[in-house]
DNA sequence: GGGTGGATGTATCGTCCCGATACATCGCAG
DNA sequence: CTGCGATGTATCGGGACGATACATCCACCC
């Protein structure tokens, strides 16, 4: 998840940590960013798989030796994606499995990313996004009316914003979707274009 | 914060796990629960602070030797609080610091349990979470208006639907807190009930 | 009679992620 | 000139998660 959003983020352009958490934060929706406690260990095991490469352009070394204690002197280290990034990136963000939209963080990357993903798959998410979130709804309401005797204000109170804020969720999801069959002239992401498959198993409607 | 949450749902009467999981999901309003790979060690994690007291009631040893292949035969195992447990409960409870409101879920459990807390630990929870969200509206409104054009529809919906989330819940607190102040006959905790302190520190408008 | 699936139930493993913490530099305000 | 907040990299321990395994019981249906 952290991997996706990284790759996400260096398609733009070369990065350092530091920036990877700002920019991840603003383009995250601000709710939830990512700490520092995951994020350097990640660009690691990123760098060590090949899909990203350090360059830290601090070389030190041709500073006369009166440099003041080089001791611990940390260069900014900046990466960028490698090609085996961006297939490895191609490959993540057109998956449409139940992982992409049950988890509430994948999803939320995923949607992030949308402008590098093709239509259909788009359409695929968003509702199977709202089919997970509409099932929720209906456990939601089944165990808050078989329950709801019994529970204290402040429970029922949780209870029902959270109802809610699935509800919400629900409503900001179909207009998303439905903006998504009203847009036509598609703008087709210059990479990883799908051959005009029909995708005769897939309903469009 | 499972800690807290077990400690709570014990309160009321014993429990295995999976009881506990399901009494979890639904006390913390369904959105998010918890996973066995987490409860189980937590258990035994408290069994052994001795927070809480084990009892497995299935002495299959009683049984003639015939009985059929006892491999991995596993009874129930209750959980208990123990005197010590509710000491801790009580702290949990009664403390207001920032680590009650500025986590989410932190929040969540203490909402659920708030039938235990004295209501002016209620009513600075409640005012701190209002802030904590306030200060979230102010960062998100600042960097939606500064970083809006650079945003294509799908991260600039990602964003909105945030802010209206967090707006919403402030919201949702406003009414709760209303409903505090407007509450005389408050329901006194039969236990920790504080001696009456008047708390002048403490603004109460 | 038999099997299949689902709810109940306990438990572990590897992996990921978080909060706290440490260290270092730089610019700006007091 | 001094300290403080932003920028910046990094580690550590603990905790939570998802997947998985194993085991029982019951209801339903063929």
């Amino acid at each position: 998840m952290l991997e996706f959003a990284i790759l996400g983020l260096l398609q733009q352009s070369p990065m350092h940590g530091y920036e990877l958490r700002k920019e991840l934060a603003a383009v995250l929706g601000g709710r939830r960013s990512i700490s520092y406690g995951s994020l350097y260990p990640a660009l690691k095991r990123m760098a060590a798989a090949g899909l990203i490469a350090a360059d830290e352009p601090t070389p030190r070394a041709l500073l006369p030796a009166d440099a003041p204690a080089l001791t611990g002197r940390r260069g900014k280290v900046v990466y960028a994606i490698t090609a085996e990034g961006k297939e490895r990136f191609a490959e993540l963000v057109s998956s449409a499995g139940p992982e992409a939209y049950d988890d509430d963080g994948r999803f939320g990357v995923h949607l992030a990313f949308f402008r590098h993903t093709a239509a259909d798959v788009r359409l695929r998410i968003l509702e199977g996004r709202r089919r997970t979130l509409e099932r929720q709804q209906e456990r939601l309401t089944d165990s808050l009316r078989r329950t709801q005797a019994k529970l204290d204000r402040y429970s029922l109170a949780l209870q029902r914003h959270g109802l809610d804020s699935v509800d919400r969720e629900v409503r900001w999801l179909t207009e998303l979707i439905d903006g998504e069959r009203a847009a036509p002239p598609q703008p087709v992401p210059p990479q990883t274009a799908p051959p005009t498959r029909d995708e005769p198993g897939t309903r469009t409607e």
